[in-house]
DNA sequence: CACGGTTATCTCGTTCGGAGATAGCGGCTG
DNA sequence: CAGCCGCTATCTCCGAACGAGATAACCGTG
């Protein structure tokens, strides 16, 4: 059983059918069909169910399909941690929410880059499970998400806690309260982390009906907010520009649902390779300056 | 990069020359040499150093040997899932505590074996550290230890718990007090878990003096102590026999020190094949009639 | 029934890896 | 210093394995 073996099992696994993995893998369906029923006979079982419009797993086959991908990143990681002589070079994929990108990343990427131009960083945005999901499956090499994560192949540490805070036009009628039967929530477009969060406050606050508003980026949803169109909750650091500005009334929400941890999440067991460690040294500092403890 | 490769890789490592290598992996030196170089050809790194005594590895042979293992590791694991197909079959190596093994395990194992014949149950006895460190490197598939055990490649749950007693020959003085300076203490040889407990217990006795009389086998432990050569700590079940006898007496500890669990750890991420989780099942059962809890 | 799409099988040519012999290197020893 | 021994590097030969292409067989569909 060798990885080539598994790399052709596993296309043809997600490809559904050996024409297609052939095209896939530059070379001639013969081939793919002799390999794997190479493979077929190496086990002992039959990998695959053939049928007119091409293969499904079997059970056995589906049994062994995560290892094709275990076996994949393993090798992948030894070709990394080979070339990585301890000096940080290479990729390193990181992923994060909008709000913690805008807000804390910058700075500390910025240094970072600058420290260390043989790095080439790749940051990309997305919600909380998917950037969990893309961490599992190796395509980042860790994300910053908001808490609490509990996955037995994932460790994280906290790096940042914010305060959220409701937001609101400066333009409203500020004595009545923010949050009401029939408020209008603006908040970013499904699977974002906060937006759990804002349905359990309303709940607290008792609103048992709201309309919502999704928007895809922080700023149309500031935007709208300074229009009056309705409210929203984001950390407060988000919001400390607009309300500098004039344009949004800020409320603090108080109680533990307020209090929101930004977590570095990266898969348990990697050792992690240079450009990783050396970030994570100037993400300390700036967490540990910010108040914040490093939770293991 | 094929795992063929990285198996030659490991094997030069291990044995130090391409010509031990080629002995142990049946085949001539000079295919182990082209393969090797094809392989830092790939990577673009030399692995290793060549002198006139052999060969030593460079930093990047080190950085790349434990993914050889891990690689072979999970090659053996996908073999072994694709012929699992639900029913436990095949070996299921498993190491204890000798105290484990001889008061709470051989019931389950007999139950299991019975019901399973097609598992081939291998029990190992051996010291915490041993055992711990065969569970790493797959040479078990699980260990029964004395807790607490935190290794983040590593998971475990409580299946037992033992109150630790001493216990001193029934015709020694039993007015004197068992611990004192001077008093001499029989245990397991070095590494036994329980020992460096019973060196904790005598440090808050405030014992400061007291020799030691080390025996391999808990017979002769018992053995010994029944002659009044001196005292032991154990746990409770492992010694009622011969306080029935009238040949022992024991005394309760107290305290945080008389409590210790019993952990069954295995490797984090290893999902189980069906031969372990059936046996977790049979185990289950026991540990809650004992009254004891599963810690996730 | 013909057609498009699929997998299985066969053959041919190339390539890759294993076996063996030899050369070259370095240290050790008399 | 010369000879020896053990090691790695390199070369050549050969067989097995793999990739490419053509063809057959199968199935569902229009």
């Amino acid at each position: 059983m060798e990885l080539s073996d598994l790399r052709t099992f596993e296309a043809v696994a997600r490809l559904g059918g050996m024409n297609r993995a052939a095209a896939e893998l530059n070379t001639v369906q013969s081939n793919v069909t002799s390999r794997i029923r190479a493979l077929e006979r190496e086990l002992g079982t039959e990998l695959f169910r053939r049928h007119s419009r091409g293969v499904e797993l079997t059970r056995a086959g589906a049994r062994l399909l995560p290892f094709a991908s275990k076996a994949a990143w393993v090798l992948a990681e030894a070709r990394r941690a080979v070339l990585d002589d301890g000096f940080p070079s290479g990729r390193l994929d990181l992923g994060s929410l909008e709000t913690t990108a805008a807000l804390r990343l910058s700075p500390v990427i910025a240094a970072f880059t600058a420290a260390h131009p043989a790095v080439a960083v790749n940051l990309r945005v997305g919600s909380n499970e998917v950037l969990i999901g893309q961490v599992l499956e190796h395509s980042l090499d860790a994300a910053f998400v908001c808490g609490p994560v509990d996955h037995p192949e994932l460790e994280a540490e906290v790096v940042f806690e914010e305060e959220l805070v409701l937001a609101r036009s400066a333009y409203a009628d500020l004595d009545a309260p923010a949050l009401a039967d029939g408020a209008r929530i603006i908040v970013k477009s499904p699977g974002c982390a906060y937006r759990d969060r804002f349905e359990a406050v309303l709940g607290a606050a008792g609103v048992r009906e709201h309309a919502v508003l999704e928007f895809g980026t922080l700023d149309a949803i500031i935007g709208c907010v300074k229009a009056g169109l309705g409210v929203t909750m984001l950390p407060r650091s988000v919001l400390v520009a607009a309300e500098a500005a004039g344009d949004v009334v800020l409320e603090p929400l108080g109680g533990e649902l307020a209090a929101v941890e930004t977590l570095l999440v990266r898969r348990r067991g990697a050792t992690g390779f240079s450009a990783l460690r050396e970030f994570l040294s100037y993400l300390r500092p700036v967490a540990d300056g910010d108040g914040c403890g490093i939770a293991a």
